[in-house]
DNA sequence: GAAAGTTGACATTATCCAATGTTAACTTTT
DNA sequence: AAAAGTTAACATTGGATAATGTCAACTTTC
């Protein structure tokens, strides 16, 4: 039996050493909104291999793909998360995501709509990013 | 009767002085994927009105927004260009766009599909930034 | 025919920024 | 109690890059 991939397991010190970069980078990537972490009750970071893949990916994109943080904060804040999690047209209207284009969803504290209750790590709008292929995939599918 | 400002009047260095940049600057912004310039039959790039305004949008993106130009070409590849121009099956099976993520659409040559005879600078999808507005609300437009 | 346009290549410059280091004050884990 | 975690602030560094400049060979406009 596998560990599920999905577990958060890694302390920063640990998840740092396996991707090779120090953990200021990796306070850093979720300052700048790219990424979520796992938190213990006591606030201590935590990451799952799926955390570390996304990493990963982001550094590619910075790395290779030569596209600024901002840049990359742009992009994943046009994922449509409205039709992604179909929310309602109250919900859209309570969202201060849904008039806003620089952050993505998860950068945004919801009070008021569907996502109040919603853990934005593990939603499949946080995710669309996670397997290194571009969110234009999920654009296709929504879009016929 | 004012002048259209979809007509393409500056020469390059006239666009240039007006806008307070280099002639090199705007080659490099075509160059780059993120404008179209009109040209003549020589080949000589003329500019009009609603061109600088959306040079003047890119600057902004990349002097205040501080996007990079390659974060800025990612962005414009979100378009989903088949939806906004309503393609059919076909013609996105002929589209090296439609499996593209890199780069906007009217950086690739279409010689197969419905884009062939269509002046990229006229069409929609590349005017969908020109008014310096979120490509966000394109997206809203489309996914109800 | 002079001025201004074209492409392409190469160089430079000034700024920016991703990444890391350091320190401080504090909390949690082991 | 020591080790490792937390936030926050400030500094440094190395490399990238936006923007210009220049030169060459050529074409178009005026």
């Amino acid at each position: 039996m596998n560990q599920d991939t999905n577990t958060a397991i890694y302390t920063i010190s640990v998840a740092a050493d396996i991707l090779g970069i120090s953990i200021h980078t990796l306070r850093m990537y979720e300052r700048e909104g790219l990424i979520l972490s796992y938190r213990k009750k006591s606030n201590q970071r935590l990451y799952s291999q799926k955390d570390l893949e996304r990493i990963v990916c982001i550094q590619k994109t910075i790395n290779e793909d030569k596209i600024n943080i901002e840049g990359i904060r742009r992009v994943l804040a046009l994922l449509p998360c409205w039709a992604i999690i179909k929310c309602s047209k109250k919900d859209r209207e309570n969202c201060e995501f849904y008039s806003s284009h620089t952050k993505p969803c998860w950068m945004i504290n919801h009070t008021n709509n569907i996502c109040k209750d919603r853990n934005c790590r593990d939603c499949d709008v946080y995710q669309s990013f996670g397997s290194c292929d571009s969110i234009k995939n999920k654009l296709k599918d929504l879009l016929t």
